[in-house]
DNA sequence: CTCACCTATCGATGAATGTCAATACGTGGC
DNA sequence: GCCACGTATTGACATTCATCGATAGGTGAG
């Protein structure tokens, strides 16, 4: 009875909705491996927290204290997952976070079952 | 005198609200650390989808195809990130997903401003 | 007490990961 | 064409991780 939306297409249904193959669970797990890392949190959050809500890898190197090899390769990782989009512009690649991507994670933590009704 | 708000105490602020810091960076990545393995994540829905929404090692060790040091070893790292919950019965361990941290990651995926306020 | 059963820990090993210095690639200005 | 600038790739290295077999710990049954 599941009015089944689309939404949580983009990658697998709700973890505590039934168990998942293990196609859809490494799929998932790549997604929260891109997020596992700190620096690559950071640079998630510093990006959205720019203004215009975008920014370029010589923006994000002083903040991270990180060097900018290491600041394209979290970057890359990020972009590999969906989770940040690229646009060259000019001499600078800028990168902006899709929330769709991060939304469509969110649900899948989120319980799909009704909150009243407990497993009990 | 940290002002902290106990709202999202959990864990942290919502991830495109604003710069994380490197300490919210490491505690954040730290629980998608949990999920970045497509053995935790299926470990995860199984409990979740299992009857009483719990579930012994002897009873994941069949459906993952791993062996039991190996799934006691996943079911240690869930545990230590707070995803799910042990209790010793007998001779069994009975572990349970514990939702509001789930759900609390959630909401750090999710945007906390107006969706319409993109970031045009 | 002894045994069977379930789970956790230990030790080892191959693979993946994060990081940097050096360097190659692309773009715009002169 | 040549150079400066921003970015991506390469190679190397130390660390972490996933996995297993062997074994120890703890609980209930007889």
């Amino acid at each position: 009875m599941a009015a089944s939306l689309p939404l949580v297409d983009t990658c697998c249904s709700p973890l505590t909705e039934g168990a998942l193959d293990d196609a859809a669970a490494s799929t998932l797990a790549a997604k929260f491996k891109a997020l596992a890392d700190p620096a690559r949190v950071r640079l998630v959050s510093i990006i959205a927290a720019a203004d215009g809500g975008e920014a370029c890898v010589c923006d994000l190197t002083e903040p991270l204290g990180l060097s900018q090899p290491t600041v394209s390769h979290h970057m890359k990782l990020l972009a590999a997952a969906g989770l940040v989009a690229r646009e060259q512009r000019g001499r600078w690649a800028y990168y902006r976070v899709v929330q769709d991507e991060l939304t469509s994670l969110a649900g899948v933590l989120r319980s799909g079952a009704a909150p009243s009704v407990n497993n009990g």
